[in-house]
DNA sequence: AATGAATGAGCTTTCATTCAT
DNA sequence: AATGAATGAAAGCTCATTCAT
């Protein structure tokens, strides 16, 4: 059972991923959801960006949840990354090339208030932690798995914008190789 | 001197940087450009879609110069990508850390339509290709220039996206060092 | 009491038939029916398309009632289609000869679609049909009621166009001298 | 060889036709008539309100045109008013069911002046006039020619209009039985 | 708790026209 | 005589939000 409040969210999220805070109207996420049109700010009082917060809130705990499942069963550090590439390889073709960084879509590109600032960078903040944890527990440096896991973060950042303008996305699984050359 | 329909494109592709495709309205550019509202149309007869394009086609030229510029006098690439990401850094500083992509934030972000998605891709290919004949003609193999120019690149974008959410340039700086750790 | 709606389909349909589908603008109508801009969109979802539809099924009705009340209470065909024009004149006099007829104005006129063209084929063949039912009724023979229906049918629309043109609703009080002057 | 105001008034007038005075923008007509944008206002000072009444007037001097052809070998008015009504029907179908009358569609559906009024009522006389002088020609008496022209004119009309509402051709085709039946 | 109605500011675009050359 | 540039008003429509129930 999903209530109301939780697939507004979801398809929300869905939604400002595909075309951005700004490209998406309520009247879309409300249909797509398949809720009346009176419900959003009964769930979601202060509108919009409530719902691009809660939107944010889910993709990023999914992330984590992504980034975990990749690398807690990898033997080193090299193995988790490239699970983890090509994992977002194949949610990007699931969507058939139309999505890039949830959150960027929904909170870079929302209204520049301090809400948004403040829960983008602590979410950026939180994959690039949990990346670097993972780094850790497999055996690299301290300071080398802060590099690693700023390296990869920003490279799927950047990955996933080249793989929507290219629709193409073995952009997202050679990253790896991109990243790894060295080790 | 500069013509209305360069003014217009400028001031376009400057806020569509600054907020997006669809989080720029006609009226603000038309303000911001000192041009009287029907003029627009005159100009680019396509309305906004035709805008953002020429402003991309734009900004796509500067960043091919600021490329030029940065590694023209370089003695070997690394010293050409560091300057690249320093200017980078320094536009993002005028700006007030209020911008990223200029070219992902106006095709990426605007309509799905061939047209845009088409120009997105040839613009990156182009910036990517153009660092890569730098890396060349700096004493990198073909194949290594290649693989440097598409990490160069996604770091770029992936440095754009994080340097905005932490409103820090510095995350621009540090790239070379990410990227060139292991040379 | 007359809701919204009702008030806003009822002036559209007037202005309209005063000055054609394109020659009305929805602020005129907003401002006639004193209905706020944004309530036209909750009431007609499609925008000007749908209200015309509207209006033009309202229009259509109170032809019928016209076209009943002239006559039901006739003694014969001749008196029925008399007592018809006349009404029709009075209430061009009532307009002061600014209207023709109502659904021409508002569907034919409008965009080239097919709901237009089904709607405008179904609501004319309903009138015919109408005058033909009381033709028989009042004893003349199928085809003859046929021929009866479509000639007065006919007459009706080029004399709405014809006192328009020179201001003079004694085209539609002759129609039947016209029409009638064999049988 | 047509002058370049030919060509416009020409093609306004078709569009006219098709779509009403307010259906149609300057724009399109321009692009119909291949005419450079600056061009209109030095051919028709009062702009579109002048092209519409020249447009009118062109369509007038065709329509007497094809009155007189319709007529002039005709040997009684049964005749000649069957083959104007059958030469309406071609011109009808030839335009694939777009077209009405097209000096109705122009000045009756445009702006609400005195000088729209004036040309419709003369040319709306004259066509009228010109069928009644056939007529007598042909043999009818003064107040029977001015009878059958009126009613001849009035079908036509409405015959325009149900055949633009049906997208059939044969409502004209069938003008005569319905209005000569008893002659 | 939940929702259809209502709202006015704003959107992109097209309009008929005027102007400078 | 002829025309591309420029113009502001108005077009139809969508927006995120508030309200009454």
């Amino acid at each position: 059972m999903t209530s109301t409040r939780e697939k507004l969210a979801l398809k929300a999220g869905l939604l400002f991923q595909q075309k951005g805070y700004h490209g998406v109207g309520l009247a879309e996420i409300l249909q797509a959801a398949g809720a009346p049109k009176g419900s959003l700010y009964h769930h979601f009082p202060n509108g919009k960006a409530d719902l691009a917060l809660a939107a944010a809130d889910i993709a990023s705990t999914e992330m984590l949840r992504i980034i975990d499942s990749s690398f807690d069963p990898a033997q080193d550090y090299a193995n988790g990354a490239t699970t983890l590439c090509y994992k977002l390889a194949k949610f990007f073709d699931i969507q058939e090339g139309k999505i890039g960084c949830p959150v960027s879509a929904t909170l870079l590109e929302g209204p520049d208030n301090a809400t948004f600032q403040d829960a983008l960078k602590a979410i950026f903040g939180a994959w690039i932690a949990r990346i670097k944890d993972h780094a850790i527990r497999l055996g690299r440096g301290p300071e080398q798995a802060e590099k690693d896991a700023q390296l990869l973060f920003l490279t799927i950042q950047g990955g996933w914008t080249l793989a929507r303008a290219s629709h193409n996305s073995d952009i997202l699984r050679g990253l790896p190789a991109l990243v790894l050359s060295d080790t």
